[in-house]
Order: structure tokens, then sequence, then C-alpha cells
RNA sequence: GCCGGGGUGGCGGAAUUGGUAGACGCGACGGACUUAAAAUCCGUUGAACUUAUACUUCGUGAGGGUUCGAGUCCCUCCCUCGGCACCA
């Protein structure tokens, strides 16, 4: 037998499995169906590198397994072609982005086969071939024809959209226009200068382009948007249905960040009272801000506001620290500053201001470590709803204009930013929620008690020369405290007064002088044993004093006899009190004050005073609904989808745009709208995309009214192609549908699907979108796509970097498989380490999965020259370990823990190997168990079995579960929990039996010594613990 | 700052989910083969103590706790990676 030639039995199993077939997957059989799936590569100039591989073959081994356990295995493969590198390449060599992509493909397709995954090439498919992308863009128009009925909380055809009676034609193509998923509309879009293309948030990486790292700028414009806010609830709530990896959920419903809260009015008042500059604001303020996501769009008729004055509203999701709110903050792009102008006194101020924040880049704007900045509205007030109280308005770009109504109420004293703001322009700060400590412990409050509510004040002393603090230990009364000198207010007394007196009688120290009042309201509840009763205290200060000198007077016993004083250095304090509220306290002594925003009790808010926060929110909710001075509300952090793209590289947006008829989508019979052939395809500086400069094109009829209209010239980002791939695999060449019924029924939902974790929040979450459009309007199945979601880690280089061309550190797969072979690759990604991890690529490492190919051909030499049945006797332990190595590898793959598999796998090799002869009967199995990981020698060995089917479609070995289990184990004896002594035993000995043989073990013997055995542990096969 | 993952030999990593810590592989050291080297094969390889592969002690980021027994569970802290970040 010959050298193992990876490369020659690579070739040639790949060109044969090709001719074969073997991995096409049926449609409709009587198998089960699996179909697994891993994000269609991007093309690129680049080519693969070792990292883009971990997936596939991943991926492939499970395939493969599945195949060989009996299922229909669908493990498809296709081309995301479109867009901006592609692009940027083509202008960049001066050739068509077609050609380039064509030239990609070879290349990627050339590199794919080469490490002999089982993809069926059948069902190739590549999102730039018009018959592929005009699917994508009948999605579009579904998206354009659709509107979401909140109440069936689906969408639905537009057609069916109920109009408001008495609309004309103009304010009824507007309304339907309004509600249509896929809309029009000019706004503020990120902007990357160097790209020259607008992105999507999710494509804006710390303020900067994701693609080329230039800072992302804004830009006004008419963009495209999708409206996948109005999926926002489902797409949190529906994962619950699904199998995605949980770090994948958080990070989706952290993004879609829903928040409950609501929204409130605050009327504007103009001190000026001048009735012609007084806005009428109604109107501006329903069209203008920009709450897509928030209910109070729709039906927002119901709020009217008092009279005719301007409103502010914001979203809060704290209404019940509105007591506390001491000032509204607007963002810098609000409309309605431009309404308020005429009552603002300081208007050039003001303007300086917004010219100001217009001109800071994001990056600027959300930099947390600089200081807030903002301007007053002179001349102009908003009054607090819930208490009548004028309060200032300011602008600051603290305020997010995206974000919420684009205007806040400030609570300084309960959030950290308002706080921040209001200190550094001196504003009101209003304690309105005071924190609620109740004892959950030992002094529980007891039902059988008597309540008793007072006023308590802590008491902070220091030491006359030294930075000590007298501090009160417990232990001897039932409580087990340790806090600072307190005591109740008395009848008559002021806090100040009570300080003092408690601090004498209690301390015993006579001269010093009260410094200041600390920190806010506290409430707490607890029983205090020392008095057998509950207690309902409320502090409204903590009071520090300083002793002056030493003069001293014994406490009477009755003021002492519960604790002990001790004096501690400033930094014991901390940890010697065990008092939350006292915590605080202290902290706040320490390092200054601070807002508190946690939950607690009213304080400060009228008829609301000592409801919880939750039960506050709840009431002035429904007070400020009863009163239409707000609403509950919800918001989301996700933004709509901005779809437009100002390129030439992507999807045409299949509209005509209409002087008469406004946009008018085409007519499904005219899909594909093809891509028009052009010579220059360069981004141009108006923004436009390239298109726009092709008259032939874009100069068209009106579909509707024939009269002279232009088609729209913006393409679709890159995310829309992939957004609906798997479902084209299902059927890529029916041209009446993007895919029949049945093939969907059949093959849907897609059973494993493995991506980046990179694409969380932007490909999953757009394609989770489409297919709930598609589910709605009845075009598939099932409510989610993909049943299971797993990710893999990525391959680092060497020196744990990111592999990235510019970095120089890439590692080609092509020279790998060249110098080692597919199978050794293979092995290799798969054995580095666990699969979700990211790894430092080890070349010396990969040396070893070589040694172990080898090791595997030699053994087939082996098999040559010995006799050719082996006799059980010479191989009589390598049964049971077969077998456990099946239940292995079998479980391991389900679990996606290959490296353990293929140790396993090695454990087993290294065993045969050691064996006098090797049985042709153990080996035969243990390639089939290899093949999926090493798919290429394993089928070269298995051909010399003389068997005529592929080893590929063989069946997977299935384990006999009574010789897998042990008959003699190593009894493991400790003494105190230390392993002591090891017994060989059989494997289910008796308690009595293994206690008897561990106390007769003389190591053992030893051990105890002369000391009496208290307790021993058995645990069944595995071990006796003496506790001596 | 918030959310999530992690910290185990020289390195990548195992560990039956609370029961022999370090499987498997790399590297290193020693030996065999060879004129020699590479390749291959055999042996050793957590640390300390030691003539010793004997015995013992220590050892899973740090400290504390629960338990007969903790890498695994609980508390506090440190470090690190990923995501989000003025989201009201």
């Amino acid at each position: 037998m010959k050298k193992y030639n990876c490369k020659k039995i690579e070739k040639k199993w790949q060109d044969r499995w090709d001719e074969n077939g073997i991995y096409q997957a049926d449609d409709f059989s009587k198998k089960k169906k699996y179909y697994c799936l891993i994000e269609f590569p991007y093309p690129s100039g680049t080519g693969l590198h070792v990292g883009h591989l971990r997936s596939h073959i991943a991926i492939d081994i499970v395939a493969r397994k599945k195949r060989m356990s009996g299922y229909n295995v669908m493990y498809p493969i296709g081309w995301d072609a479109f867009g901006l590198p592609t692009e940027n390449f083509a202008i960049k060599t001066k050739t068509h982005p077609k050609i380039v992509t064509k030239n990609n493909i070879k290349n990627y397709t050339h590199q794919i086969k080469s490490y002999g995954p089982s993809f069926d090439w059948s069902r190739e498919i590549n999102t730039t071939d018009p018959k592929y992308y005009k699917w994508t863009q009948w999605i579009f128009l579904k998206l354009f024809n659709s509107f979401y009925d909140e109440k069936l909380d689906k969408a639905r055809p537009i057609e069916e959209l109920r109009m408001p009676k008495k609309l004309d034609e103009f304010e009824k193509r507007k309304y339907t226009d309004s509600h249509r998923l896929a809309y029009k509309k000019e706004m503020a879009i990120n902007w990357c200068p160097s790209c020259k293309i607008g992105l999507a948030n999710e494509e804006v990486i710390n303020s900067t382009c994701e693609r080329c790292g230039a800072p992302a700028e804004k830009k006004i414009m008419k963009q495209w948007i999708l409206k996948i806010t109005k999926y926002a609830d489902r797409l949190i709530k529906d994962l619950d249905t699904v199998d995605y990896l949980d770090k994948i959920k958080t990070q989706q419903v952290n993004w879609i960040g829903r928040s409950e809260g609501a929204i409130v009015k605050f009327p504007v008042i103009l001190r000026r009272h001048n009735k012609e500059s007084r806005a009428n604001t109604q109107n501006d303020l329903n069209n203008g801000i920009n709450t897509p996501t928030t209910p109070s769009q729709d039906g927002n008729s119901s709020l009217s506001a008092r009279n005719d004055s301007p409103i502010i509203e914001v979203f809060t999701t704290r209404p019940d620290t509105l007591f506390g709110c001491t000032y509204v903050v607007l963002a810098p792009e609000h409309p309605l500053i431009k309404n308020l102008e005429s009552g603002i006194e300081n208007l050039e101020e003001v303007k300086e201001y917004i010219k100001e924040s217009k001109n800071k880049s994001d990056l600027d704007r959300t930099d947390l470590a600089k200081e807030k900045s903002g301007v007053e509205l002179k001349g102009i007030k908003a009054i607090n709803p819930v208490n009548q109280e004028e309060i200032p308005i300011w602008i600051a770009d603290y305020v997010l204009f995206s974000y919420g109504t684009g205007a806040i109420m400030a609570v300084p004293a309960h959030d950290e930013r308002d706080f921040e703001f209001a200190k550094k322009f001196n504003i009101d700060i209003r304690q309105v929620v005071a924190p609620l400590f109740i004892d959950k412990g030992k002094n529980k409050i007891r039902k059988d008690k008597k309540n008793t509510k007072r006023e308590v004040v802590d008491v902070i002393i220091k030491h006359w020369n030294k930075d000590e603090y007298f501090c009160l230990d417990w232990s001897k009364s039932k409580n087990d405290w340790k806090t600072f000198i307190f005591g109740g207010v008395e009848k008559g007394e002021n806090i100040k007064e009570a300080a003092i007196r408690e601090a004498k009688e209690e301390s015993g120290y006579q001269n010093m002088r009260v410094v200041k009042k600390i920190g806010n309201e506290i409430r707490s509840r607890f029983f205090a044993a020392h008095k057998d009763v509950n207690r309902h205290d409320l502090k409204r200060n903590c009071v520090y004093i300083e002793l002056i000198d030493n003069s001293y007077v014994k406490p009477k016993i009755e003021h002492v006899k519960n604790h002990n004083g001790i004096w501690l250095k400033r930094e014991e304090v901390k940890n010697f009190i065990n008092l939350e509220e006292l915590k605080i306290y202290w902290d706040i002594f320490q390092s200054g004050e601070k807002p508190f925003t946690e939950e607690g009790i009213a304080i400060n808010s009228g008829e609301f005073n000592g409801l919880t926060t939750f039960e506050f929110k709840k009431e002035i909710t429904s007070w400020l609904e009863k009163n239409k001075l707000g609403k509950k509300a919800i918001n989301y952090k996700l933004r709509d989808w901005v779809f437009s793209r100002q390129h030439y590289w992507g999807e045409p947006i299949p509209i005509v745009k209409c002087d008469k008829c406004g946009n008018v989508p085409l007519l499904e019979k005219d899909l594909p709208l093809k891509l028009p052939d052009v010579k220059n395809y360069e981004p141009t500086e108006t923004g436009e995309s390239p298109l726009a400069n092709i008259n032939k094109w874009v100069d068209v009829k009106c579909p509707k009214c024939k009269g002279k209209a232009k088609r729209e010239t913006d393409t679709m980002p890159n995310w829309a192609g992939s957004s609906w791939y798997f479902l084209r695999y299902i059927d890529p060449k029916n041209d009446k549908e993007f895919a029949s019924q049945n093939n969907i029924k059949y093959w849907m939902p897609v059973d494993l699907y493995n991506g980046g974790m990179e694409h969380t929040t932007l490909h999953l979450l757009y394609s989770r979108f489409w297919h709930k459009l598609l589910y709605d309007l009845n075009y598939v199945n099932t409510v989610e796509p993909y049943k299971m979601r797993r990710s893999h880690g990525m391959i680092l280089a060497k020196d744990g970097q990111k592999m990235s061309k510019s970095r120089g550190n890439v590692v080609n797969p092509d020279e790998v498989i060249e110098k080692y072979g597919a199978d050794t690759l293979r092995l290799y990604e798969m054995f580095m380490g666990p699969y979700g991890d990211a790894i430092p690529w080890n070349t010396t490492s990969l040396i070893g999965m070589n040694r172990f190919l080898e090791r595997i051909w030699n053994m087939q030499k082996k098999i040559e020259t010995q006799n050719f049945v082996s006799s059980p006797k010479k191989t009589h332990n390598i049964k049971q370990l077969l077998h456990q190595t099946i239940k292995k590898v079998t479980e391991d793959i389900d679990n996606l823990k290959f490296n353990t598999a293929i140790s396993s796998l090695m454990i087993l090799a290294n065993e045969m190997e050691k064996g006098e002869e090797i049985s042709l009967d153990y080996y035969s199995q243990f390639l089939i168990l290899l093949s999926p990981f090493a798919p290429h020698i394993a089928e070269e060995l298995w051909e010399l079995r003389e068997e005529k089917k592929s080893i590929h479609l063989q069946k997977w070995p299935r384990y006999n579960p009574e010789l897998i289990k042990e008959k003699k184990i190593t009894m493991i004896i400790q003494v105190n929990g230390k392993l002591r002594d090891q017994i060989k035993a059989s494997a289910d000995i008796s308690e009595e039996e293994a206690k008897k043989l561990a106390l007769e073990s003389e190591k053992i013997k030893k051990w105890i010594n002369r000391k009496e055995v208290r307790k021993i542990i058995f645990v069944k096969g595995r071990l006796v613990n003496i506790v001596a």
C-alpha cells in the first residue's frame, strides 16, 4: 500500500462526489427532512480565510452525520453578491461589477470545493441574478402594498386599509402612503462621506461607518424606510418559540430595547402675553415629532391640549417622579422650538446653540465624558401638569431627538443625567422617591407585633483629633446591627437638636458641633428585637457632627445596654456598617450627593404620597389618561430600517415616481426590474445614485396614468437579498413563485442555522422581520424562519488579533490544504477548541491532526499484513471502547462539540493501534465515525473494503447501551474528602461491601489512625468517603 | 456605566454537571532507529519536597462561605473578551 497522499485522494473524491451528486437533497422524500444552513458567503476579491471555513465544516459534519442517520438533508450554498466592496473594487479596477462578481464566485467555488463540504450545488443561488432579485423586488412590493393592522397585530394588504371618511383623492393617497410598511420619508440619515452612501443604524459602529471606518455624518435625504418597528413586540415575543443561543436572544432583546412608560403633555406658556406670537403648534406637534413607534401617533386627537397653548410631549419610564420634575428639555432639533421662537427672549443664544450641536459629530455628541451643555429658553415656561408649577424649558443635546418624543421631563433627584445637568445649571433638585428598606432577614417585620412609626436621625460622629468615627456594635442585643448612633426625634425637637442629644446620651462625649446634614429621606421597616416592636422609620437626613474635645460623661446604662461604642478608621467604616440605609448615607458623606434612581416610596407627591413606585406608575398613568394629560406608551430603541442606498450594485427599487400619482409600484408582471448596464457607476457627489444619470432608464411612463414619470433610482441595501434567501434554496428554479407552497411546507423551518454573532442585530433580525411579513400575508407557514440558531467563534490570527488583510495576518486555506490536505485542515478547525469560542490559529498544532491521519492510514497497512480476520481475543478490549466512542461522537456532533468528538476518536485509534491485531470490523466502524470529519481519507480507505457504496451513504452506527457499562471500576477511597486509596471493584458493588473494603485498606487505616469514624459516604460506582 | 461570556499546566483545551483536576493534541525533555538530520516509534512532562515513576504537601484569577467532598453552588472583589451606551 502506498503512502498517504492527501492531495491525490482528495481531488479524486471531490470529483467523484460531484459527478454522482450524492449530496443532493430530494424535494419530498419518505425520509424526515433536515434543513441546515450556513450564512451564504459574500464573494469578495480577497477570497476565503480559514475563519470563514469553520462554520462550513462544522455544519458539514452535522449534515453528513444526519444524512447517514437516515435524514433527507439539505445543505445548500449560494452567493450574497450585491454590495459595496464589489462596487468599490469595480470602480478601482474599471471592471464591471457583474464581471467582478462572476470572477469572485468562480474563485470562491474553487476554494470551497477544495475542502470537501457536502453542499448541494444543484441549488446554488446568487442574489445578483435577475431571476433571484425579481423576488427580492417582489417582497419589497409586498411591503409597499401592506399596512400594519394594530388590532389584529399583523400586516394586511393595503387595499384592506379602512379610510377615514370625507377624504379627497390627495388626502386618501397621503393617508394610504403613511400606512405602507415601506414608505419614503425625508429624514436625517447616517451618511458615510467616504463611501457616499446612507447607512442603517445598525451599520454605524461607534459613530463610524461599519465598512470603511470614516466618521458618519448626518444628511437630510428622502429615504425608503421599512417599518420594522411594527414588528418589535413580535420579534421579542416569538423568541420564546425558537432555540437560539441565549446570548443571541438577549442581544436581540436589548437591541430592540422595549421600555414601558407614559407620554406626558406639558403645556407651554409665554411670559410676554402676546397673542400673535403664541404659536398654534398642535398640528406641527402631531406631524413633526418623530415618534413612529409610540401609540400616541395614532389617535392623537383624543389627547387634546388645554386651550390652544403649545404642548411639549415627553416620554418617560418614570411617570411616578412627575412631582420631582423641575424642568423640561427639548432636543436641539425639536421642531417645536421654531414655533416658540417669538416667545424666546434669548433667541440668538438659542440659535447659536442649535447651530453648534448640528455641527457636532455624533461622536462628540455622545461622548459620555464631556460635560453637559444646554441653553434655557428664556421668556417661556412649561407647566407641570400634576401640580401646575411653572418650570423652565431648556434645550440640550443630551436629549436625543431620535428617541421617544425628542423631549424629556427632567427629574434631577432621580436621574443621573438630569442631576448632572441641574447641578451644573443650578436648577432645583426635588426628592420625590424615598428609598425603602424592608428587612427580609432576621429582623423581618412580625405580624404579631405592634407597629410603631417614628422619625429617626442617624448621626455620624467624628473624633476630636483623629480621622475616626463613632460606631455601635449591637451584638449584645438580639439585633446584630452595626450602625452609627441613631435615635428618635422627639416632639418639639428639630433634627440637629435630636442628633446632638442622641450623640451625648449614647457616646458620652459632651463637646461637639453640627457640621452638616447629609443625604435625603429614607424609609425603613424592620422588627426591633430589643424593644419587641415593628418599626417604620422615617429618616429625613443623617447629621454629621464633629467632637471638639474629649470631655466625657459616662452614659446612663439605659442608653448603652444594647450596644458597645467603638471608634473606627474611615476606611473601616464601610465594611463595618451592615444596614443598607446607613451605607447610603456613608457613601454620600464620602463621595458627595447622588441621585436615587431605583424604586422606592413616593414622597412630596401630594395625594400619591406613600405609594410604591410600581403602584404610583399605574395610578398616575390612569390619572393622566383621565385628565387627557398623557397616556401609557411603549418605546423602542429599535429604529425603522432605512432601506435606501444611493449606489449602483444593488437591487433597483421597483417604484416609479409620478408627479400626478406619487410613488407607483411596478406591476408584478414587470419584475424583475433589471439593473441597466452602464459605463459609469461611481457614486455621485449629490448623494444620488449613479442610476439617476441614465436618462434612458430613468424616464418612464407612469404605470397608472401613463403620464411622464421617473424611476426610483435608489437601490436596496445588501441586507435585502439575504433576508429571504433560505426560502429560495427550497425551490431555486421556480419562476412562478419565490418558492412553491408545497416545497415551503416540506422544508420549512430551517432546522439549524449557523452564523456569526455580528449578524445578530442585522441580518438575523431583518430576515425574521421579512419572514413575519410573508407569514402575515400567508406566503409561508411558519412564524419564525429558523428553529435553531447557533454561532461559531472567530478564528484569530496567531497573535490573538482579528484576521484581516490590512494586518497581514490572514491564513489562507489554500496553502494549508496544499501542504497538509483538506482533511487535516478540517480536523484541526474542529479540534482547536470549543466551537463557539474565539481561538488563535496555530500551525504547529495542526501537525497533530496530520499525524493522526497518517496513523489511521498506517493501520490499514497493518491490517493488510495481518490475518484477514483477526481473532476477537487479540482485540477483546476494543469492543466496549468502540461503543463508548459511538455514543460520544454521536452526542457530541448533536451538541456541536466537535473538539471532544475528535479527541474520543483519537483515544479509540490509540487503543486499536496498541493491540496485536486490528479488527477489520472495528476499523470499518471507526472509519464511518471519522467520515464526517475527514470525508476524503475515510472514503479512500472505505473503498479498499471493497464496498461499492460510498462511505457517506452508510448507516451511522448505533451503540449497544449494555456494552458501554463499565463492569469493573476504580473505586475511590477518600478520608475527609481527600483521595487516599483506590480499589478495583465491580461496578455494582454494594454499599456494605464497599465500606468494608475501604475500612480494610492498610492505607486507609493509617489515615484514620485512632480517630473515630463518624460517617461513611458511599456514591455508587464511584467512591467511598470516610469522615473521621 | 449597563447586559452577556470567560479566567484551569509552557500552549490550545478536557472534566460524567457537586465525586480521582489536567482527557486529547501541541510544545519540551530523554531514549530507539540513522553516518547524520528530518520523519517515525517508545517513555517522561502541574508545582514543591525527594536518590525515587515511593510518600506527602500545594494547586483551577483573589478572598470568604455552604458541603463529608467545590474548577463546578453562594457572597465580595480583580482581570479579560463580546455587545450596548446621554435610550429619558
